[in-house]
DNA sequence: AAACCCCGGTTGGCCAGCCAGCCAGCTATC
DNA sequence: GATAGCTGGCTGGCTGGCCAACCGGGGTTT
């Protein structure tokens, strides 16, 4: 093998743990995913495990490095949606919104990786990582949008897209904890709020 | 014993182990809170955190309940200092943002219950309950506060109270994550995005 | 081309440690 | 002496990690 990275990355099964980890994650929780229940769903040994990843740390590791790319990804398509101001609140609250209610999963995964990264810096590293990229994802998309004409924005691309993405997740994790709860005047509002920011352009 | 209620609540062990449990689950997370570990910090004997709980699980329940007084205790002594619209923003977001920086603990450990929430109902019930308590605390200090003609407000009280404080929420998940990053202008811009529901009212 | 070997990839049995829960019994108080 | 409160040794089950052995295919020797 070239290095670890190379064994970890390149090999088939080895994808098939981690994405069998991740799936075991998010539906089992960290602790639940023992390496006996994720070796039979990847369709491998538990030894394999092992053999590519050393310990349950740094399976972990990988776990949080891959769903970052899921994340960021998932971001950017609904950004490339936006062309103006509504949207761009629509589709990010909307969003999220329905991944709370239609994949409870996928949100109980990044509960548990920023559990975890509270004891584990790498899993920290990697989080922080994931969420820089995404304000930069974010911002650009604003910065492109604001060069179109199509919107105008109330501070620095950056900041405003840490607010949004601040802001929504914050409701996220509010719809989240109140399954049953009407969100729809609460949506509304939000909407305007972030609308203090960005406005519509002349072009929009 | 009267019952379960009343022997748990009633004894000052009891009271011990639950804040023992809720230290150590903070700082260690559920996994590393043995019940060795928590019986040894209550200064009581493993057994006993049996005789009184029965299981881990329905000690973490007590736990959470326990968490939620104190966060909304918290959250309302926050509140009652506020007397307009710049207080509003200031002192919630600040305060976030003064918790996720020198009592990392604090934040853990709603991480941890949150987690632990998505497989355990009764906790999810209990943070539900707080979530909404929160709500109401917050839409009663806004409704004395527009009654005095302090504020006006763009949204029923309990919408905006829902959208103030999940914001909140979600600006300090990113704090959290990115620790080196200098908030300043992201508090600064969500203030004025906040600042479309909650305006300064005419004796402000 | 047959026999051989080499080695990374893979397997699964094994082990030592750990932990929640159980329970037999102790203590103090009335 | 009865009963509630409390203790801590014990255990069975589980888990992460270790490792000895196996497999298969490509290269090398004969």
């Amino acid at each position: 093998m070239a290095n670890d990275a190379t064994k970890t990355l390149a090999t088939d099964k080895a994808l098939r743990i981690v994405d069998a980890m991740r799936s075991s994650v998010s539906r089992r929780g960290v602790a639940g995913s023992t390496f006996d229940h994720v070796a039979r769903e990847a369709g491998v040994s538990r030894g394999l495990l092992h053999y590519y990843f050393g310990s349950k740390e740094r399976l972990l590791v990988e776990v949080a490095k891959r769903d970052s790319e899921v994340r960021l990804e998932a971001m950017s398509g609904e950004l490339a949606r936006a062309a103006n101001a509504e949207d761009l609140g629509m589709l990010w609250v909307r969003s999220l919104y329905a991944t709370v209610r239609h994949e409870p999963a996928f949100v109980s995964l990044l509960l548990e990786l920023y559990t975890l990264a509270q004891r584990m810096p790498e899993i920290a590293d990697e989080l922080s990582a994931m969420t820089q990229a995404m304000t930069d994802a974010f911002a650009q998309r604003l910065q492109t949008l604001v060069d179109d004409g199509r919107i105008t924005i109330g501070a620095a691309p950056e900041v405003v897209a840490d607010v949004v993405i601040g802001f929504g997740h914050g409701l996220a994790l509010r719809f989240m904890s109140n399954p049953e709860a009407d969100m729809e005047p609460v949506v509304e509002a939000a909407k305007r709020a972030v609308g203090a920011l960005v406005r519509n352009g002349p072009k929009a």
